[in-house]
Order: C-alpha cells, then sequence, then structure tokens
DNA sequence: GGCATAATATTGCATATGCAAGTAGATACT
DNA sequence: AGTATCTACTTGCATATGCAATATTATGCC
C-alpha cells in the first residue's frame, strides 16, 4: 500500500505528458483565439503554412514533417481542399496520390492571418518565456525526421 | 511580395505552436504505445490518477487542474465510468453533479499499469533530456490554476 | 419568498488524432 | 511478363478537444 501510494503520487506529480498536454491545450487555445475572427483553426493554419512553403508535397512527407498519421492527413486536408485554400497537382508522376499546393486563396489567407499569428506568438513568448521558446524549438527539431525534400 | 515570404517563415521556422503539437503527438505516441496491453489511453490514465489521487473531486475541478473544458470532461469521463473505472459519490452536497472517485478497479488499475507508465516516462525523460523535463514542468505549473482542493 | 445572476454540467456541432484493415499503384526480383 | 513486396493513401472505429447554446441548481439581493 506504501508502495502503491509512491507510483501513483510519481505519476501525479512528476508525468511529463501530462504537463505536456495541459501546454498544448493552453497553446492552442491562444492560437486559436487570435486566429478565430478568420474562421481559421491553428492546427489548420500549421498544415496551410507547411504546403504553403514547401509545396507541392505529398501527404506522407507532410506527417514526417509534422508528425501526423496519415489517416489524420487525409482528414485535416480534406476540409482545406473543400475550402479552396489548397488543390491537388496533376504532375501524373505516383498514381499513389497527388501532391498539394496553396492556392491563391490560400496564400492571401495566410498573410492575412500573419498579424493574428505574430500576436499569439508573442502572447505565448511572454507566456513560456525566452528558454521555454528556445528548449520547446530544439526539442521539436529533435523529432521530426525531415524528408529529403 | 517580399513582405509575405517574410510573414510565411516566420510562421513555419518560429511558431511555437507547431512545436508543441509535434512534441505532444510524439510523448502522445511513447505513453499510449506502453499502456496498449492494458487497452488504456494515455488521457484516460492522467484523468484517472488524478480522480484517484484528489477525488472526490468536481469535474470542473479536475478541468481547472488539467485546462480541460467541462464538456470534453464529461465525455471523456463518461468512457471512464463505464469501464468501472470511477464512480460518481452520492453527497447530496450540490445538485449540479456528483463529485468522481476511483473505484476499486480502479485504483488496482493504475497500480497495475505502474510499470508501462514508468517505463514511457523513461523513454521521454531520456528523449527530452534533464534540462527539457524540467522546463516542461515549470512551464505547466505556470498554467495550471489550482482549485483549494 | 422571489427574482436576477452566477456556477455546474450537458448536448449539438465541428475538428483533431491514431490504429487496424483495406485499396491501389510502384518496385524489385526472377 | 509475373509475382512478391513495398509505399501512399483511404476508411471504419474510437477517443480527444473546444465553442455555443441549453438546462439545472446555487447564490445574492430585495
Amino acid at each position: 500500500m506504501k508502495q502503491d501510494k509512491h507510483i501513483i503520487d510519481q505519476m501525479g506529480c512528476e508525468c511529463l505528458l501530462s504537463r505536456t498536454r495541459i501546454l498544448n491545450r493552453v497553446l492552442t487555445g491562444i492560437y486559436d483565439d487570435e486566429l478565430r475572427p478568420f474562421r481559421l483553426k491553428a492546427t489548420q493554419l500549421n498544415l496551410l503554412v507547411v504546403v504553403a512553403r514547401i509545396g507541392p508535397i505529398r501527404r506522407i512527407d507532410i506527417g514526417k514533417r509534422l508528425h501526423l498519421d496519415p489517416s489524420t492527413l487525409t482528414r485535416n486536408l480534406r476540409v482545406m481542399l473543400t475550402n479552396g485554400w489548397i488543390e491537388e497537382v496533376a504532375d501524373g508522376e505516383d498514381g499513389r496520390g497527388l501532391p498539394l499546393q496553396a492556392t491563391v486563396q490560400g496564400h492571401d489567407l495566410v498573410n492575412q492571418v500573419g498579424p493574428a499569428w505574430r500576436k499569439a506568438q508573442d502572447r505565448v513568448q511572454k507566456l513560456v518565456g525566452k528558454d521555454g521558446a528556445t528548449l520547446l524549438r530544439k526539442l521539436a527539431a529533435n523529432m521530426i525526421e525531415l524528408p529529403s525534400g
């Protein structure tokens, strides 16, 4: 029973996942808050920026950059295709799905939300501090398996 | 056009949310991986640990500790109630929903998964390093609005 | 007591996320 | 060419997440 208490208290007090998820929820809320006027979710902006900067890019390579499951991408990108922010490129190189690029509207949207993103980014910078920001970037860089492209 | 490139590259290279979400996905995957044999998701374990340690506790206070929306808690806890890991406590003090506590099975489950959680925790510790772990804990602590209980 | 306001929980809606299984196209090996 | 394997994507299923609106109860004020 003493041992039981020990392990459960460890889970409660030390668990790094619990902490990371809290951080994730708070930060997501801040960005979503600033982006709301544009009817754009933070996750969608992240995807749009990757497609706009790197595209044309295949789903699989987006997944490697953002550590996202292909099935998640199929569905999240479908919304963005429907909204006309991105489009498939007919290159005919590989029959297993076409690469994606940002449409003109997509590029416009990115530029329009720029200041809102900046505001959220500044709020978060202030919240996590200089060390926090540096470390978050370093950690994420370690996680990503960058494709050649 | 130069300016456009500037802001979109900032979003791609600096965005702290993108980094945090990647980190969140990688870490969640590691814990889920270790917990899979127990048919328990990492998010559920986080909730179960809070209820088992702090309970009886109301949904609203769980939400303050984990920065979770009440509606999210209603649904996530419903699964755990159905699974018999937690139960409502009839205290009659407040008609707006009953506090929750862990059942005997819930406590047993927590103890059973202890070693698996430890394994995931160690893997993540190694991944983020000592500084990473320290900072993640510090950041999360700043986010949480601890209720009196 | 009676009403206005606040607090707690739930439901409807939309998106986010990943696993397992399945489909279809590409590659390699013979 | 033919088959085995691999790769990219999709679908079914289950859970995770939050906002807006709603229901119900508490609380404060008169």
